[in-house]
DNA sequence: TTAATTGCTTGATCCAGTCAAATAAATATT
DNA sequence: AATATTTATTTGACTGGATCAAGCAATTAA
């Protein structure tokens, strides 16, 4: 059961803003097309047309939200003067299928261009990082306003890179912070841990596993060595937009086998009680409660917990 | 003189695409609208009216890109409906003063609040945190193509918090990489330094400056005690884009300062010959260079380089 | 004082876009 | 197999959103 959450004022002030803004500046760009020989529509079914060969009619209205009527008549007067060819469809005979003509593309290629122009206009402007960064960002609007199609693949795990000791510190720095009220310390200590384990790394005892969904690092966990027999899981952390799809419990597993495919024993970590949906994972793997203690840290008053997995009898 | 480079062909396809896509996106917002007693153009007109009195009817014109003829008729409109009270200017008696009377005012609202619906109805699906990132998304491309008025304050300097520390490791190790190729050892290095500053901060010894331009990080630097008598600069960083404001200068400034009055008589800092622009900032800060060794470090053969401000004598 | 510009209005017009009805093919139902 | 329903497309009829150009009065510049 998931409790839905209205969309903050804020959020709602800014998204209005902004389909006002773009309203805006898409008459811009309307405008600016006024006068070539087409519509903007005309324009927009030239497009899509050039890009796509073999589309039907419903097609192409669906995807521009366009009148059926009132496309059949744009593409009659594509075809009366020769822009646009129709093939019967094989297996459906109201449908046909719609193809540029050469002549079709001679006529699109100048508004192409000319498109191309104000989209060189409006970026030219912009200091390149400024650029990317726009861009970017557009493509996160699309995106998610898109239906975006889930990823077909829901997560992936890598190894760690540049950039993500600094980022997953970042997180989980204001993650526990929001969630629990840690202070900067905790942070800290996250930085310290993941600087000492890069730049201490034995590849042959160690490792980590970084979840990435849809580029994004969305979960990891590190494994270190702390003796010859006992290796120790560390600094699990998972995004809480991405819970549920088993992307802990599968960080976990990694470092399970891997622990094992090295020889250790013992497979230990160290945790807080507050810390409830990562202790279920760790129960679910096996992990048995070793030990617990009072301690002061990150501003706070919490139990610390040591769990261990046997990592033979399996 | 600044060389102007064209956008690359990603960005432009990027762009055009989101422009494709968002017309369409404003097609099912105007069809939305369809059955209402007033056209979109006429509920934009609303809205400004409704947003802001005293308008003269060029100026909502040109904010909303509209014919002025056309605009004529839509105020008449609303005026022969008693929406709309017509004040002419003092100064000016061709101009008049555009005000919504109160049955405008009520004529609007459930419009707005359909439009309103419109927005929930879109953010509601979206998990919390995908909602934050649209808005932000949303909110960065208005910015940077809207004549966005530049932030009049051009960056701010804070303390630090939460979520910075690990910020500044993420964007110092990537920017190193990407710069200089430095491998993801300087990155843990910085990692570390900033996880022990954190931890065993002297408030009365030390201190941190954090830049922040429109809410993003956009330099950093940190100021720790060396021994009674010597200061240590670390760290400082620049985000390229934001170079030319005089950012870095501003950071040194600070920590000088900061010494000067903590009654330190020296202040030190180590750094490698590579950073250029980082140099230039010390030297006209009156720094001076006091020694150089040949490392090797994060991946690369480099120059370290410390230097040495003396407080006293300034 | 005259000329040019600006703010707004009005007449004329157009064509983008909608709606409903019609046709023919495909699919579902009996 | 016959009938009903749905789907893809076309066509006729119409509306009203939007543009353009001309015009008027007030303002500003020459």
């Amino acid at each position: 059961m998931q409790h839905v959450q209205a969309p903050s004022e804020h959020q709602l002030a800014a998204f209005r803003q902004f389909n006002r803004f773009y309203t805006r500046q898409i008459g811009v760009l309307a405008e600016s097309m006024y006068r070539s020989e087409f519509s903007l529509t005309e324009a927009r079914v030239l497009f899509e047309l050039a890009h796509k060969n073999g589309l039907t009619a419903t097609a192409l209205a669906s995807t521009l939200g366009l009148d059926a009527g009132y496309l059949s008549r744009i593409l009659k007067k594509f075809e009366s003067r020769g822009l646009l060819q129709r093939t019967p469809s094989a297996d459906d005979a109201r449908q046909s299928h719609l193809k540029l003509t050469v002549a079709g593309r001679n006529t699109f290629e100048p508004l192409d261009r000319a498109a191309r122009e104000l989209a060189i206009a409006a970026l030219a402007p912009l200091p390149p990082s400024e650029r990317e960064t726009l861009v970017e960002a557009m493509t996160t609007v699309e995106r998610l306003l898109g239906n975006a199609p889930e990823p077909r693949v829901p997560y992936i795990l890598r190894p760690l890179r540049v950039g993500d000791v600094g980022w997953i510190t970042h997180r989980q720095g204001l993650l526990y912070h929001q969630e629990y009220g840690w202070d900067e310390t905790y942070e800290a200590l996250v930085a310290q841990i993941l600087g000492e384990f890069v730049r201490n790394f034995d590849p042959n005892a160690e490792a980590s596993w970084i979840a990435e969904r849809d580029g994004k690092v969305v979960g990891s966990v590190f494994l270190v060595r702390q003796s010859e027999e006992i290796a120790k899981l560390r600094l699990l952390y998972v995004e809480p937009a991405t819970r549920g799809l088993g992307i802990g419990r599968r960080l976990v597993d990694e470092c399970i086998a891997f622990a094992r495919s090295k020889g250790y024993r013992t497979l230990t970590l160290w945790t807080n009680d507050v810390l409830a949906s990562a202790r279920r994972i760790y129960q679910a793997a096996g992990f048995r409660l070793v030990k617990e203690e009072q301690h002061r840290s990150f501003g706070k008053d919490l139990v610390g917990q040591t769990w261990e997995l046997n990592l033979q009898h399996g």
